[in-house]
RNA sequence: CGGGGCGUAGCUCAGCCAGGUUAGAGUGCUCGGUUCGGGACCGAGAGGUCGGAAGUUCAAAUCUUCUCGCCCCGACCA
């Protein structure tokens, strides 16, 4: 009998084996992440949700930071016509609007869009503060809420309103405007390896995958636990699409005008929801300890006022200790018995529990438990601020390890349409395959499987064999994946 | 927007097919007591326009029509 089937363990959630999006609600609801909220496809983000995400936030804040941007803030207003100049992006995002038609009880001579994206509004305002080479780059990032009207929406994957960063760069050559895209693609490639221990695949969108307005596309994609795949972050290469839309020049070296080369890329509050269904098990949530808002709880246990004392004096220079190592440590001292506690904590996925009551105050010691596998260990008191610190990076270590494991063993390369058929027929994951890059093959596999290109991997040779779908030479080895 | 499912207490749901006292259970909440190392127990209590509107009927949670919302699958998408 598995752990979570026992009598006693978290059991108020669906199972994840049996339904997975079932499960996926119930966790980000019951571990207090997000609720829905009274307008249709908004939601609202708890503190514990919000914690989460923030830690996201600032991990890639400090990212964008040192890699060199400055953050920023515009409108979340958008005037129609600024949205109509660039012809590809207008077609792509026109049908997601969401639009102010009225203000001040009188209809406006010109709808306001909430935005869907900022770039429009971004190239139509930078006119005024890009004159020469000499302000280029221009590197910068806004933290901002986008509205997007989305048919059908999931917490946290897809709503109509969400909150992301938009970077947005400007440059004088494309090569160096190429070497941003790659730049904040790896950037991250480390906020989901590293913060959210979730492995990603790097690399190129499809041209029909890309994002509207871009020449090309690329992202990081990760697998969550029901084998589909999430896209994480993007990062676009524009070119001169953008300032040739929106009449942005620069005056050159050799006294030219000249249009610079943009970029944009963005990373969502989707991250929280891959966080929930790459490391979510049937206890409910398991958070990497880099992003946890709750690293160690601490649950004491105690019959009288007396015992509760001795366990706070002892407690006390222990916390002192975890606060200099800047440990996130919670004391949970609530009115509730302690089975209660173990449970709501599993549950809100904190990677270790540390518990101490009379037996282990005998002995100087408390019990820690790893959220990841309910390992018990004692540890003398005085040792925790050294154990502590350790086992959380053992830990962090330990689930980006079992995720890329869990990828590695539902992923395969086949070389025929019908094989794609098949795994997608019987299985789940990831397959990679020669491609010859015609948009017709994709559309037949969707039709066939739905499953759709993820990406074009980073680093990726031409495959001597020729293209799985079509049997034409392929250009590029591609991965496919039923996709959020 | 197509297909399927569902709206009854904060939450999960029973009751509806075969209309009929004052609409129920579990859980949660409040109070009291006993408890407390894996979701305790006993007792008392609060909590409902049965999603909404119209219709049929002596009588509607239950039947009919319309409508709104939510979930799942698909199309669209971060």
């Amino acid at each position: 009998m598995a752990d979570e089937e026992k009598p006693g363990f978290v059991d108020k959630i669906r199972k994840q084996s049996e339904d997975f999006p079932g499960w996926y609600n119930d966790v980000v609801r019951k571990a207090q992440l997000a609720d829905y909220s009274p307008v249709k496809g908004c939601m609202v983000i708890r503190p514990y949700g919000y914690a989460l995400w923030e830690n996201v936030r600032n991990a890639l804040d400090d990212l964008i930071k040192k890699t060199g941007h400055e953050n920023w803030y515009f409108p979340a207003l958008i005037p129609l016509s600024f949205l109509q100049k660039e012809a590809e992006h207008v077609e792509g995002f026109a049908h997601e609007f969401q639009t102010v038609t009225h203000g001040g009880g009188k209809e406006l001579d010109e709808p306001l869009v909430l935005r869907p994206t900022s770039e429009t509004m971004l190239a139509s305002v930078l006119r005024d503060y890009i004159q020469s080479y000499r302000d280029l780059p221009m590197l910068t990032n806004q933290w901002n809420n986008v509205f997007r009207w989305e048919l059908r929406t999931r917490l946290f994957l897809r709503t109509r309103e969400f909150l992301w960063q938009e970077g947005h760069t400007f440059h004088e050559t494309a090569a160096e405007a190429e070497r941003e895209v790659e730049t904040m693609l790896d950037c991250y490639r480390e906020i989901a390896e590293d913060w959210c221990a979730m492995p990603v695949l790097m690399g190129r969108k499809s041209e029909s995958e890309k994002f509207a307005g871009a020449q090309y596309s690329t992202s990081i994609e990760a697998m969550m636990k029901d084998g589909k795949a999430l896209q994480s972050g993007t990062s676009h290469y524009f070119g001169d699409n953008f300032s040739r839309a929106y009449d942005l020049t620069f005056t050159g070296r050799t006294n030219t005008q000249e249009h610079p080369y943009s970029t944009s890329w963005g990373m969502s509050t989707r991250m929280v929801g891959a966080i929930v269904m790459a490391h979510g098990d049937e206890a409910g949530l398991q958070l990497p300890p880099q992003v946890a808002p709750v690293q160690v709880i601490v649950i004491p246990i105690f019959r009288s006022d007396t015992e509760r004392a001795q366990i706070e004096s002892a407690l006390a220079p222990v916390l002192d200790a975890l606060d200099g190592e800047d440990i996130r440590v919670k004391v949970d001292w609530r009115d509730l018995r302690p089975g209660f506690k173990f449970n709501e904590w599993e549950l809100k996925g904190v990677p270790i529990r540390l518990e101490v009551g009379p037996r282990d105050l005998a002995k100087r010691e408390v019990t820690l438990v790893q959220r990841l596998d309910r390992a018990k260990q004692a540890v003398a008191i005085g040792d925790l601020p050294v154990v502590l610190p350790a086992m959380l990076g053992r830990i962090q270590g330990a689930m980006l390890a079992a995720a890329k494991d869990f990828r590695d063993a539902h992923t395969v390369r086949v070389d025929s349409l019908a094989a794609l058929v098949r795994f997608f027929a019987e299985s789940v994951g990831f397959v990679i395959t020669p491609w010859c890059e015609r948009p017709e093959d994709e559309a037949i596999v969707k039709r066939e499987t739905t499953a759709t290109t993820r990406l074009i991997p980073r680093g990726s040779r031409v495959p001597d064999s020729p293209c799985a779908i079509c049997g034409r030479p392929a250009t590029a080895e591609v991965v496919w994946a039923k996709a959020y």
